[in-house]
DNA sequence: GTCGCTCAGTTCATTTGTTGAACTGAGTCG
DNA sequence: CGACTCAGTTCAACAAATGAACTGAGCGAC
């Protein structure tokens, strides 16, 4: 069968609830994030994963999963099926420019992983995580962080609010 | 049954992989924010929702989906369950620091849905969600953006490294 | 004092999703 | 020919999500 396919959307059954029409951008992220293996997928994607055997043996993926997972990502646009060989036929998968802008979300896990997800008591932040990131050509450390583009300033939780611009 | 008793580990089953162990802070977040409705959860929260009743008609989410969350939460130290009354007790859900830091992750998550999930042709980025974030003092518009917290310069994908710290 | 109401869940049968292991099939190498 | 690679597919067993109904403590009105 092919990948790639239209997504069903009409059904008379009952199916996990799907919030990709929602109107809200969490929502939609969370739908196209929260199947189980799929930040993953696209993490290996950025590590340098390009064929199906790559995903296959660097996660240890059941391949059923796997490849449901690659055809959505595909549907999706994260994700484009290039051809590299002939007879047989195969493919990679390369990351597209949508997939190339997921990786702040990715860095963001990152972040908040390392910060909060490397001890048992965890009253306070404690990096620990034994992997860094850094910048490829000069080697400096990299430490994600999320500010307000208009101020350069990171998030304050407290002063959030939430607007309906229109519908 | 109480809820936030310790998470059952040892199985004899096969059971969703976990990744709450692997040494990479993208995976341990996974499996944290992975679970369907999760991150809508912590949106809730963050939205001012405090109470089970909150949850469950906000998000229109299975009663019994929801109490299994908000337990799972609590016992990862994102949510605290606080009374607010007695006879019968009652208690709210509360952010503690570490799920107020998950901000950032939301945040990140919110710009990528913004950008890039609100057109059918996805070929370049186009806002198009129906609401927005603004400072709740100021009425300014908040636009999250992932930097490198010690450059201050938006994150360079193709320039990326991950270096092994230890063990 | 019992009827209706609220809140915070629990229970349960059905359906959907994940897993692991084995299998397929085109093609290459020796 | 036989072993091997790559990229999947198939399938049965099991885990997780769903929707609807139910529970149970307590309140407030009549």
């Amino acid at each position: 069968m092919t990948s790639s396919r239209s997504r069903l959307r009409e059904t008379d059954h009952v199916r996990r609830t799907r919030f990709d029409d929602w109107p809200c951008p969490i929502a939609r992220t969370t739908d196209l994030i929260g199947d189980w293996w799929t930040p993953l997928v696209m993490r290996q994607a950025f590590l340098g994963a390009r064929r199906f055997e790559d995903f296959a043996s660097e996660l240890d993926a059941p391949r059923a999963t796997l490849t449901q997972r690659l055809d959505r990502l595909v549907d999706e646009g994260m994700l484009r099926r290039q051809p590299y060989q002939e007879r047989p036929v195969r493919h990679e998968y390369r990351l597209t420019p949508k997939g190339r802008a997921f990786w702040d979300v990715l860095a963001a896990m990152w972040r908040f992983g390392d910060d909060w997800l490397w001890h048992d008591d965890d009253q306070s932040p404690a990096p620990g995580s034994p992997v860094e990131l850094s910048d490829r050509a000069t080697g400096d450390r990299i430490d994600p962080l999320v500010v307000d583009a208009n101020t350069g300033e990171p998030l304050d939780v407290r002063a959030l609010r939430v607007r309906l611009t229109r519908d």
